[in-house]
DNA sequence: CCAACCTTGACACAGCTTTGATAAGGTTGC
DNA sequence: GCAACCTTATCAAAGCTGTGTCAAGGTTGG
């Protein structure tokens, strides 16, 4: 259960120690580190590491990507900003008239603000 | 309730019309085309161009970011693959016996592994 | 005490993103 | 029918990302 080293984990994960710096930079992996400062990957950071690669790869996504994804999830005022601004966003009104389709803007937006206020959680429909 | 063609489009919102495109190529906004493809901005589409540019401007996003959280709400197998490896780290497991830790590791595996295979809901706490 | 690691920092380069400019051609309204 | 729009497509420049490499210096273990 001996911690690698950076270089044994680049070995064993497939990055480079150049890349394993980088995606804990960006905030994605941060190994603990010895008293004098070596990193030291333990198990979960070496599955970690293996996983993100294949994340990466089966999703054609970048690593900024994971770590927007991440800042997301720590920054409730950015998720809440931004998820009310893509809930804007149903589908478009197809010919409809000019009062309908208003009416439909602001009903919408009423339904986004209450949303927003009663902090309820949204269910993804399968 | 006239809509606004693209040149009009960007001057009341603050864009260029070389970005309303852009926009509307990463999928943000597409606004709806008359019968010759002209694109046609009516008060929806303004609104969110305009809210669009505050999203950006308060938390210091770019275009592709907020076009990865809308790939995100529409990938469902992305945005599950994303969550879960952004799932698998609490927090550090601080001073711990290897074999503490090791449980402790595959407890949070199969955690995930649970979280994933009853797809349910997750509930953010507030 | 020295070889073989590790650290941070800097320079660099390929490739992608963002944005502008320009060209060639269709639409529209007077 | 022509001026002033619109369309798509292309070239281009500026900036960011991902990655390598090197330098100057600390740590470690025989």
């Amino acid at each position: 259960m001996e911690a690698l080293t950076i270089h044994e984990a680049a070995q064993t994960t497939g990055w480079t120690p150049r890349m394993l710096r980088y995606i804990e930079r960006i905030g994605l992996i941060e190994p603990a580190r010895t008293e004098s400062g070596y990193r030291q990957y333990g198990a979960g950071e070496l599955q970690r590491l293996r996983t993100l690669r294949e994340l990466l790869a089966e999703h054609e996504i970048g690593l900024g990507d994971v770590a927007f994804a991440l800042r997301l999830r720590r920054d409730e005022p950015l998720s809440g900003a931004v998820d009310s601004w893509l809930e804007a966003e149903p589908q478009r009104p197809e010919a409809v008239s000019a009062d309908e389709w208003l009416r439909w803007e602001q009903e919408k937006h009423a339904r986004i603000i209450a949303a927003l206020t009663t902090n309820e959680t949204m269910e993804t429909a399968a």
